[in-house]
DNA sequence: ATCAGTTGTTTTATGGGTAAAACATCAATT
DNA sequence: AATTGATGTTTTACCCATAAAACAACTGAT
């Protein structure tokens, strides 16, 4: 039984899949156009001038944005060590799962853009450790990513969603 | 760049944090108890009867939860197909993040506990081939964890967030 | 039978994120 | 100068998820 506590963490999450969005749009714009603004942040993200406008009037408030004397904005220390670590673990993520998991680039650009501003800081750390190592030249890691994936081919895909949650790992595991 | 529409998919996933909760919730007492009313419910989640009793009443409408004349509840059919994907991506998940990556068991729970209902059933299905393999008894899978494991203790933990997306991989990447 | 406790629902309210529309400002073109 | 277009904001409204409080219905103990 999961404690209350941990799946509320989720709502009290300081940064939304929004708030990342916006952002990282900043953090885009400037560097294809120099410059960002309300209207350029709206079109970037596909939503209305208003509802931008409303989303980063919170995040100045926040800190996390700043505005010149012209509305023009940019990104504050803050708001680039956020943008940072969601495009790191982006990154991270998208590669794991389509160079090592094999996924569809579309697919994995999708589940990675949903987990991206969820993973601790320590998760994406770690992560970056092991798929870093499980795609070098190490010969261990190519051995082992081979022998995985000659499985994987051999594997017919199927039983999916799992019933028994239990006998997941039931077979060939220590 | 990322396209709208794939950052937006987020809002647009059918089964939201608070919705998975609910369902597991229900699961779960159903095993613990042999019942689930909606103040079961509510306290298992800790939040008040009034919410629990508005967000079943719309998982009814959907057909995920079904409630007999007394009022108890139980999953449909549906329901517990989405709870078995939802419990089955946590497992993975969970044992990825911490018998792999060796993250401490809380804060595997709390980063597994968000990002359980996101992932798409393809990435559960090859991430728990993968986990199933790296954690077996196979000699190339133990070499590789071993090695792994010898780099990770030899690594001082340091540059994190990344600053520059496009050094994360730099270094000893094919 | 009454009183207390539990249960489920509804109503009212809040906050986040969005759209739609109205509005004001500013710049460029004519 | 006047018109047009782009921009930024505000207001109103909606949906989701929640809390708080009021309410009705049922249960159990005395």
């Amino acid at each position: 039984m999961m404690a209350a506590d941990v799946w509320k963490e989720y709502e009290s999450n300081e940064i939304s899949h929004s708030v990342a969005h916006h952002l990282v749009a900043i953090h885009e714009l400037m560097g294809d156009l120099g410059y960002a603004r309300v209207s350029d942040v709206a079109r970037t993200l596909e939503i209305t001038r208003g509802s931008a406008s409303l989303t980063l009037k919170a995040l100045k408030a926040r800190g996390l944005v700043l505005e010149d004397r012209n509305k023009f904005l940019k990104l504050s220390e803050d708001g680039r060590n956020i943008v940072d670590s969601v495009l790191a673990k982006r990154t991270i993520v998208h590669k794991f799962l389509n160079e090592v998991l094999k996924l569809d680039a579309h697919q994995a650009e999708v589940d990675a853009c949903k987990v991206e501003h969820l993973l601790s800081a320590k998760t994406g750390e770690q992560l970056l450790h092991f798929v870093r190592f499980l795609l070098s030249d190490d010969p261990t890691a190519r051995q082992f990513l081979t022998e995985f994936w000659r499985k994987l081919a051999r594997t017919a895909d199927g039983q999916w969603p799992v019933q028994d949650v239990d006998q997941l790992f039931e077979l060939e595991c220590r």
